[in-house]
DNA sequence: GTCTGATGTCATCGG
DNA sequence: GTCCGATGACATCAG
């Protein structure tokens, strides 16, 4: 007989592994997917867009001895601004931003050779500390309330996440910080910012793709023409934090922050979710966004006046969230399923194998039995002898065992219907 | 350049 | 009707 435990099932595990390994869950693998930065894997941006495409261009921080040079400057203003620009479902205009006369809404613009820092910032308690660049570039001339406002987003960040304001602005809450953040704040008009067309991907109104700062950054495109345009005149609805004081930067250059999406420690930098919570001043992390609970939620959300494109961000971001680990819960559950319809089918397949070796044994043992029960019946009917000591014919007379054990001859004609009676 | 796996996102469906 | 999870389909990226 075959021995079922000898059969080796060959479970495929590669894909499971595999799994494993690349799918997370849970607050943690959330967290670290959320915070994973891929400036290289973002798409390209649209032709139609006619950015300019140039060579990622070192950033230093004025602060730390380095130099931000403009290109360094445009790099962090892009790269929020664009976190910004790809929100959809924001009461903006729908022309492009990009050409400034589509902006009607700004404030008067510096012309393009008076580009420097902003002539206002001198009433914020972070100003603009680094030289004027030598490139040109338009600036607001007028300025909305205190720029401290702008400082609150990265406050409230929740300190379980990258906080995405230092570590997008080099981990150093100096000058630079505080301009990216006025940029921010400039491209915010009452609709919110202006946006391009070609942002029109989530059906709540959230770009995804094309403007994302990650594929900025890896690209390096030149920024600057396109960071000033957006109006630099209303404040968040929600209450602000003090300011950050300004603060020496001692970390590593912007370059190394903005590199691979990390900041100078090596610390991933927030995900776009993030930083477009960052830039639109939500007033809470990402992360409770997602993971609450839809009651405390809704408390959250009711908790703090938000404007109508903040809400369509936080519930962008929240189903998004939900469906990015509903998604990688069910590819979980296929790949187990797949797994255990394997080893199912391994298993089938070895007992199929088990009862076809069993029949064989049992017909064998079958024919070998009728052989020797023939061969039995044969020698017992040979040696039976009527009264004359003549032998039974066996096409006249058979023998059958009865039910007591007892063996009778009887003659065929006078067979029961059945035997066993 | 092509292929493949991983991942994020959207659309849709059903509870 | 709305909400939300599940899932197929698609796009993108990396190796």
């Amino acid at each position: 007989m075959s021995n079922p435990g000898s059969c080796t099932l060959q479970i495929h595990r590669a894909s499971s592994e595999n799994f494993a390994a690349t799918a997370n869950f849970g607050g943690t693998q959330l967290e670290q997917r959320l915070g994973r930065a891929r400036p290289d894997k973002m798409p390209p941006f649209p032709p139609q867009q006619g950015w300019a495409r140039g060579t990622f261009l070192p950033l230093h921080n004025p602060l730390a001895g380095g130099e931000l040079g403009p290109q360094g400057e445009m790099e962090l203003t892009w790269q929020e601004i664009l976190s910004i620009s790809e929100l959809q479902g924001l009461e903006m205009p729908a022309e492009s931003c990009y050409d400034p006369a589509l902006c009607s809404h700004a404030q008067p613009m510096v012309p393009p050779p008076s580009y420097g820092p902003c002539t206002e910032m001198g009433d914020c308690s972070i100003s603009y500390s680094h030289p004027a660049p030598a490139y040109e570039r338009p600036f607001p001339e007028t300025l909305p309330g205190p720029c401290t406002v702008y400082s609150y987003t990265g406050m409230l960040i929740s300190s379980s996440l990258e906080p995405p304001g230092p570590a997008i602005l080099g981990e150093c809450k100096g000058a630079p910080g505080m301009v990216l953040e006025r940029d921010l704040a400039s491209c915010y008009g009452p609709q919110g910012p202006c946006k391009p067309q070609e942002d029109l991907e989530s059906d709540s109104g959230l770009s995804l793709n094309y403007s994302d700062a990650e594929s900025l950054e890896a690209e390096g495109l030149e920024r600057a023409e396109y960071a000033p345009l957006y109006p630099m005149d209303h404040a968040p609805p929600y209450p602000m934090l003090p300011p950050v004081p300004e603060l020496p930067c001692a970390n590593p250059p912007l370059e190394h922050s903005l590199e691979k999406g990390r900041s100078p420690r090596g610390e991933l930098v927030g995900s776009r979710d993030e930083r477009r919570a960052l830039a639109m001043n939500i007033p809470f992390p990402v992360e409770k966004i997602i993971n609450l609970p839809v009651d405390d939620f809704n408390e959250l959300v009711t908790r703090f006046p938000l404007s109508e494109p903040q809400l369509a961000l936080i519930r962008d971001i929240r189903r998004r969230g939900k469906n990015k680990v509903a998604a990688q819960n069910c590819r979980k559950r296929k790949l187990e399923t797949l797994v255990h319809l394997e080893r199912e089918l391994e298993e089938l397949s070895c007992e199929r194998q088990r009862l076809l070796q069993d029949r064989g044994e049992f017909n064998r043992t079958l024919a070998l039995t009728k052989q020797k029960l023939g061969a039995l019946y044969h020698q017992v009917f040979c040696m039976l002898r009527d009264e004359a000591g003549n032998t039974y014919s066996p096409e006249e007379y058979v023998l059958q065992l009865a039910a007591d054990g007892g063996v009778f001859l009887v003659p065929r004609n006078n067979q029961p219907d059945n035997p066993s009676d």
